[in-house]
DNA sequence: GGGCACCTTGCGGAAATCTGAAGGTCGTTT
DNA sequence: AAACGACCTTCAGATTTCCGCAAGGTGCCC
């Protein structure tokens, strides 16, 4: 029952916190500092790594990019300073299947862990339709009727994240976090903003993008 | 089988309201208004904290510091007037678990509670049948044979909190707590309203929002 | 039948959201 | 290095949606 978690972190203090987290949570986390510690390891025996990017030794991006070519289906979320965001472009495109930025909440961190590895393929098959609107996590591509859509970095993450979960509402919150700059106070009219030009852009397959009031948003499903 | 929670508060009217929410959710609460009333309390016996920063005798911040140097793993959710970015990364740093602006809904204190307790109660398995009705309480969802039902957030918080416990009877009290906003004195009648509503966008289902004569609702379990 | 608890409808004010226009920022081109 | 373009944010007025109250109606219980 004790799921094997590999935590790659360099920074003690918050070594420590995630390890803990975890351990308090039911997971059996393993924690490695430099980047070289976790390619000599046989990361397949892991149910999921927490893969920091800065790191000694090797950076995040190799561990990722040799997690990607051993073909190892093991999940893997990344954390990352809240300075850079193109990191979180690459690292997406590199295979990463979260992404979260520090500081984070530990009860987010367990979320996330929890999220992934409760349905390993929901959020690994990367593609979602919707009715005329698809959409490729992987290849970070929206399509309306096979008509391809050209969407803005954060107009594409609010999609997908709204994508990663058909149906259900998305806190505004959430989608703060998720799709706009981590090192601005947001102001909370931006992402109206961005909903507004996202449903533009898919002309009538915009109307699947749903308001629910006083939460968030949500991508219309059958249900 | 009651949970103690220690809440920290000074503002009479919040306190008064978390109290009675934490009560009638089934944990067993205890108030104090000061910081230093906190600080002078055997603090490990408690499984969670509520505290407030903004308080008379000690700061939230020592409150906190305390009990992380206490090496007590009690979990601690803080609560805070304005989304100050500042005051919620000093409380990350200081080892808070969870963090809750002002003003909130006691349904979402709640399940942050629950969550932080990891409580097995319905937050995983968040899907509730009943007859034709299916109430998803991670997804926010509801529909009736299928079809989606549009409901408000209040509505939502109402069923949600019946399907919590499907067929037992939640009082009037309760409901009012969970669904509607915590500012007001809600006049009783609004209650009424509101399920009013909701039977009515159920169609069919809204049978199954049975009334308790004096007591308040509950959703006709199978019987 | 009487009293009380609950149901329903209409409405006003408030809050949340939408959206066009304008101001910044950052990386790229000339 | 200046100009440019793509994109992200902010601002503010318009718009939509919702909540709670009031008032009158309905039905349950004794």
């Amino acid at each position: 029952m004790t799921t094997p978690v590999l935590v790659i972190e360099d920074d003690e203090k918050l070594g420590q916190q995630i390890v803990h987290t975890l351990a308090a949570a039911g997971f059996d986390p393993t924690w490695v500092r430099r980047g070289d510690d976790a390619l000599a390891m046989n990361l397949g025996e892991f149910s999921l790594l927490v893969l920091d990017l800065m790191l000694p030794g090797a950076h995040g991006f190799d561990v990722l990019t040799h997690v990607r070519e051993s073909e190892l289906s093991v999940p893997v979320l990344v954390l990352s300073a809240r300075t850079d965001t193109s990191d979180k472009v690459r690292a997406l495109e590199l295979g990463a299947d979260d992404y979260l930025t520090k500081p984070f909440w530990p009860e987010e961190l367990l979320a996330r862990v929890r999220a992934r590895l409760r349905r390993p393929s929901l959020d690994q098959s990367s593609t979602v339709v919707v009715d005329a609107l698809t959409i490729d996590l992987s290849a970070r591509t929206a399509s309306v009727s096979g008509a391809a859509i050209d969407l803005t970095r954060v107009e594409f993450e609010l999609l997908a994240a709204l994508a990663r979960r058909p149906g259900a509402a998305v806190s505004r919150a959430a989608l703060v976090d998720h799709a706009l700059d981590p090192d601005r106070d947001s102001n909370e009219r931006t992402l109206d903003v961005h909903v507004s030009r996202l449903r533009k852009k898919l002309g009538d397959a915009g109307r699947l993008v749903v308001t629910v009031w006083g939460v968030g948003y949500r991508l219309r499903g059958e249900l």
